[in-house]
DNA sequence: AGCACGCCGACT
DNA sequence: GTCGGCGTGCTC
């Protein structure tokens, strides 16, 4: 029985993020347990607190101090007790941020919510409704005969869920990925253990949804942070109980409370929304990964375009690598046509000719198009209008931003700047495009084109509303629009046997985003949109409209060549040290203050290329300047050791805390970012 | 983050 | 004379 309990203090910032230590009164004694929450005199203030230690001794960091008791227990349920402790604690540290902030990220805010505003109310705990939310009926969706392709995959997956390693199960489209998972999760539950199933966001559809319960039924408890809150609460609680088996869900799933683990599925592992942006800014394979090796459970990480990165962990052996090459039902590709964009005159239309006659043609013949458009672009960019080459920079080979105020290029991982080029130093030629399109021009030109065709538009404007997406595609799917236009969104999980015709307008606009991974990313979305094309019985086909046909990435994709851009891509990165051959961190500043913002940064800068243990980009304005009224300057780390490069950054920023001198400026820790905007 | 303590300007 | 500005310091 322990006399002292270490509490962490319900306020976020670095200068209190460390455990505070109080007496557990006797009569308290049997309801304070590890990772309850109570509530805690806190200098002049009542405050709730998470308790992460009991003691019999005073610990050293708390000598000195009149220890004062816990005043009340808001909450004794242990959730998942040392594991949600270890968990938080690991995340704080390696992420850089505060213990608290990962607490609130791994426990719903209506769970938290509820606990919180037990705070110094002696309301009675209201009495659940046992609300059971058991969905209209699901129809069956039986299990299929595997290929031997799949077979192997399921075994690996089988001993990774017995001790062995993580499998990367690189699969292409249409490989049969999905049963695969299905099988594997069935297995872990008839061995009496637990399963989790997290998918990007924009694949958690209605479909989706349908297949997992289909096959398992109502063990499927489906986390989304767009449910309504009573609902995310109850099934919550209801996983804590141990009543449902399986949770499927996207990134924040990855903390559902299940205490017998078996089996993790990433699908679509490559996909950036799997790292949070914003503190914690963990990310969701790391957690999982934690979490698998906690209770020794198995992992797959699943994708027809893996990443980089975790393709050469694979190679290193860190991963099993499993490898399905074949289509499980022998459909066919559609035909890709590219269309080179050079060249043409200033002022012509976003859409090609030849992919304009395509889609009055399939309009007539009562089939559909979908027209994909980038929209990642948020920065202006210069293009060679006669090789499509963006204005690089050349120490860092990533695309230099146009500032047009200050008429110049900049380079916003290192700072290089100089003036826009009236040569380009790839070809010579002398015509240049300013870059960045737009949704509402190609939506007037589809008009114009087919004036009796009705057009859905979908990104992230029209589908602020939940359920909106859902709308969207359901009206597609009844065929009562024959077009659908719109950004990433549409890229996935569509699979409509009528859509004969896919357009993507500016299939290489990713190319000059500034990032070093958007080769990669531009090789996964073209492989992915292409595939939404000819699902039925009619061949399709894909126009793709580029700038740059030469570059690997398109070439790549339309040759379905995942080594050669792998080879290429890991070949560049071992020359410049990108991961995986260094470990980045980056630190961003931000405030209203430029000036103060600046300063800030600078000496942060200093400090840390001082410390000798990490290359030091920077500082510089981030690709995104200004944000909500804030002026944005970042630091970019290359280090051996995400760990080490962290606490020394945290170090620093938590004496800054202490000593006041960061008002009005804040600062975010962010290890191994998936963005660099 | 909050809140008190503390030392300097214009107000019932 | 005092009400109140926000600069420092502290919270187990």
């Amino acid at each position: 029985m322990g006399k002292y309990a270490r509490v962490i203090i319900d306020i976020s910032t670095r200068a209190l993020d460390h455990p505070f230590t109080y007496l557990i009164p006797k009569e308290l004694a049997a309801s304070v347990k590890l990772g309850s929450f109570v509530e805690v005199p806190f200098g002049f203030q009542v405050r709730a607190g998470f308790v992460v230690s009991i003691d019999t001794e005073l610990t050293e960091d708390a000598q000195g101090f009149e220890i004062r008791p816990i005043s009340a227990v808001l909450d004794d349920k242990a959730y998942w007790g040392q594991e949600l402790l270890d968990l938080t604690r690991f995340m704080s540290r390696y992420y850089g941020c505060t213990w608290l902030e990962a607490l609130q990220a791994a426990i719903p805010a209506p769970v938290l919510k509820n606990i919180m505003g037990r705070l110094h109310t002696k309301r009675a705990p209201r009495r659940r409704v046992a609300k059971d939310n058991q969905a209209p009926s699901v129809p069956v969706y039986p299990a299929l005969r595997l290929t031997a392709q799949q077979e192997d995959a399921l075994l690996a997956i089988n001993e990774s869920c017995q001790g062995g390693p993580p499998v990367l199960l690189y699969g292409v489209t249409g490989s049969g990925k999905t049963e695969v998972y299905l099988q594997a999760v069935s297995q872990c539950l008839q061995a009496g253990r637990q399963a989790m199933v997290l998918v990007p966001e924009l694949s958690l559809t209605h479909q989706a949804i349908q297949r997992y319960q289909g096959r398992l039924g109502s063990a499927v408890g489906v986390l989304h942070s767009a449910l309504p809150i009573a609902e995310r609460r109850e099934r919550w609680w209801a996983m804590q109980r141990g009543e449902l088996q399986v949770a499927l869900g996207t990134r924040s799933a990855v903390f559902a409370p299940l205490r017998n683990l078996g089996l993790i599925v990433i699908d679509e592992e490559h996909e950036s929304s799997y790292k949070q942006e914003n503190a914690p800014r963990y990310s969701t394979r790391q957690v999982a990964y934690k979490r698998a090796r906690f209770h020794n459970a198995g992992l797959v990480l699943g994708s027809a375009t893996p990443s980089i990165e975790s393709y050469y962990a694979a190679k290193q052996g860190h991963y099993r690598l499993a490898v399905m090459s074949e289509r499980a039902s022998g459909q066919c590709l559609p035909t890709v046509h590219l269309l080179d964009m050079r060249r043409r005159s200033r002022g012509s239309k976003m859409i090609a000719p030849d992919l304009a006659e395509a889609i009055r043609q399939r309009i007539a013949d009562r089939q559909q198009v979908v027209l994909y458009i980038n929209r990642r672009g948020f920065s202006k960019y210069l293009q060679c209008n006669d090789c499509g080459m963006p204005i690089g920079c050349p120490d860092c080979s990533i695309p230099l931003t146009y500032h047009k105020a200050k008429g110049q290029m900049r380079c916003h991982y290192c700072g290089f700047t100089m003036p826009p080029p009236d040569i380009c130093p790839n070809c010579q030629g002398t015509n240049f495009l300013h870059g960045k399109g737009g949704t509402e021009r190609l939506l007037n030109e589809v008009a114009a084109l087919v004036p009796e065709a009705k057009v859905l538009r979908m990104d992230r404007d029209t589908t602020e509303k939940v359920g909106e997406r859902e709308r969207i595609l359901s009206e597609f799917a009844s065929g009562e629009a024959q077009i659908l236009l719109g950004t990433k969104m549409i890229a996935k999980g569509l699979d409509y046997p009528q859509v004969t015709l896919v357009g993507i307008i500016n299939g290489d606009e990713e190319l000059n985003v500034p990032d070093f991974r958007a080769a990669e990313r531009c090789f996964q979305m073209l492989t992915q949109v292409s595939g939404r094309a000819g699902r039925g019985q009619i061949a399709g086909d894909v126009y793709l409209q580029v700038y740059a046909p030469e570059q690997l990435a398109v070439q790549a994709a339309i040759n379905h060549d995942f080594a050669a851009l792998y080879e290429a891509e890991i070949q560049q990165r071992r020359e410049l040290l990108y991961p995986p051959f260094c470990r980045l961190v980056r630190v961003i500043a931000s405030g209203a203050d430029e000036a103060a913002v600046w300063e800030q940064i600078t000496a942060l800068a200093e400090y840390l290329r001082g410390q000798r243990t990490m290359t030091v980009l920077g500082p510089v304005a981030c690709p995104l300047e200004r944000l909500q009224n804030k002026y944005r300057y970042h630091v970019l780390c290359k280090c051996g050791a995400v760990q080490a490069a962290v606490d020394t950054i945290s170090d620093y920023l938590t004496a800054l805390a202490k000593r006041r001198k960061t008002e009005g400026i804040s600062f975010a820790i962010d290890a191994e970012p998936q963005s660099l905007s």
